[in-house]
RNA sequence: GCCGGGGUGGGGUAGGCGGUUAUCCUACGGGACUGUGGAUCCUGCGACUCGGGUUCGAAUCUCGGCCCCGGCCCCA
């Protein structure tokens, strides 16, 4: 074969098309549901807006190139900055909160492997401006309600605040390139490593209380029981008050906007530093290896690119992990095809009058096939066997001379002549 | 970028210590069957990932590329 696709890319047939369309129609609805409306951005954009929020490091992972006229360009890693740049070119002067919601492409120059393409699909959402607790309720309550909504039962949805770690690292007066080592072991979530990385030969802190509470802190996993326990620990440092307070709020919110599937877990983190306050990911244990379908949280990004101080919370799911999770979840039913109708003509000398009978099914939203390959009447029947098609109409001579057609059902095999200004009402009635 | 396993008709496969025409299933086309499907039979179409090497001879052995599947790194 002359061509193929480029590596990390994949066609996608009817049948795969058709479960993405569903998924996607479900998460558009859920989204809107909560008042989020959609947007779009390019698909390429400067070099710089990524290298700006993520590091120079990241080109090497970038799909980048320089255009005819000498500039930096690449096409989207991700969907967040994006958004933030369309907030400071278009929307500053909107009433906030803002919700917004996209799905695109993005592309990543990696290594494929199970869950990972190199053009893969987002599905994501902001909430601009509206910094609150509730506001960050509400946006992991759309998450679990989307997730819901696709019936997947076994994700597991972990929130934490990174404000009660950021608390701890001021009350022992942590620099600012040690936060960020430690946040980047903790965010592998690696007990055994971050152990090392504080205890061992070369300790990236030599502060032992910190330490020993954080070694503490990241292993508290469990429901709003374990809001206790957290207390407890951090009773005597002050500066994680504040955080410690937003996050309760922030359970009781959820509690109101009846997410009860959650675990709190104090291990995730971020290694960005414009993070600020909850983060959560959201892992579907069958996936394996790249089990996480959606992170999230919220963070003052927008200042980063020159805007004013404003935060955002939002969150992104991995549509193709949703995809993965949602096949790999399945419950063996089988794939029904959605043609509802097939016309067979017996005769040359039928066939325009099925045309115009499809089109009078088509024109009530019934799937209709008809066919165009002049086959013989026998491989006609075989083909919609193959098909799928629920019922077929027989279009012979016999019948329309009496102004009927022969109307097979394909499940039971039973046959009924119809009158043909009734094929419609028939159809639908069944 | 690193480590493993792979790549045979459209889909799924057998063969693999080199040796005639590369196996089977399925799909697709035609027919047995002049207007009734999932069956049977006949028949047709159609493949060794690419390139170099070893050899009289390579799907088979060897090296490299490409791609796929796992995993590592990374994961904004």
């Amino acid at each position: 074969m002359e061509f193929t696709k480029p590596r990390g890319t994949r066609d996608f047939l009817f049948d795969e098309m058709e479960k993405r369309k569903e998924v996607e129609k479900i998460l558009r609805n859920t989204f809107e549901n909560y008042a989020y409306r959609e947007i779009k951005t390019p698909l390429f954009e400067d070099l710089k807006l990524f290298t700006t929020k993520s590091g120079e490091e990241i080109v090497e992972q970038l799909y980048n190139f320089e255009d005819k006229s000498n500039r930096e360009i690449s096409l989207r890693p991700e969907i967040t900055a994006p958004v933030a740049r369309l907030y400071l070119n278009e929307l500053q002067k909107v009433a906030k909160p803002i919700k917004l919601y996209y799905f695109g492409s993005c592309f990543r120059y990696e290594r494929p492997q199970k869950g990972r393409f190199r053009q893969f699909w987002q599905f994501g959402c902001e909430l601009i401006g509206a910094k609150s607790p509730e506001g960050e309720a509400e946006v992991i309550a759309m998450c679990n309600d989307s997730l819901e909504r696709l019936s997947i039962k076994t994700a597991d949805i972990n929130i934490n605040h990174l404000g009660i770690i950021r608390g701890l690292f001021k009350h022992f007066n942590i620099d600012f390139e040690t936060q960020r080592k430690i946040m980047v072991i903790i965010d592998k979530g690696d007990k055994e490593l971050l152990r090392e990385s504080l205890n061992g030969n070369n300790p990236v802190t030599s502060n032992d209380e910190l330490n020993e509470i954080l070694l503490k802190l990241i292993d508290i996993i469990g429901d709003k029981n374990v809001l206790k326990d957290i207390e407890n620990l951090l009773s005597k440092y002050e500066e994680t008050n504040d955080a410690l307070n937003e996050f309760k709020q922030l359970i009781k919110s959820l509690e109101s906007f009846k997410v009860h599937n959650y675990t709190l877990n104090l291990g995730v983190a971020r290694g960005l530093d414009y993070y600020t306050g909850i983060v959560f990911e959201v892992y579907i244990p069958e996936l394996g290896t790249q089990k996480q379908v959606c992170g999230g949280g919220t963070y003052s990004l927008i200042k980063i690119f020159g805007g004013e101080e404003i935060e955002s919370t939002g969150f992104a799911f991995g549509f193709d992990r949703l995809m993965n999770a949602l096949e790999e979840l399945k419950d063996e039913k089988e794939n029904k095809s959605n043609i509802e109708v097939y016309i067979a003509p017996i005769s040359n000398d039928t066939r325009q009058i099925s045309f115009k009978i499809a089109q009078n099914l088509r024109e009530n939203n019934i799937i209709t096939e008809v066919d165009l390959s002049r086959k013989k009447f026998k491989k006609l029947l075989n083909h919609a066997n193959n098909l799928g098609a629920r019922k077929v109409i027989v279009v012979g001579e016999d019948e329309l001379k009496n102004n009927q057609v022969a109307i097979k059902n394909m499940d039971s095999g039973d046959q009924e002549l119809v009158n043909i200004d009734k094929i419609v009402s028939y159809i639908k009635e069944d």
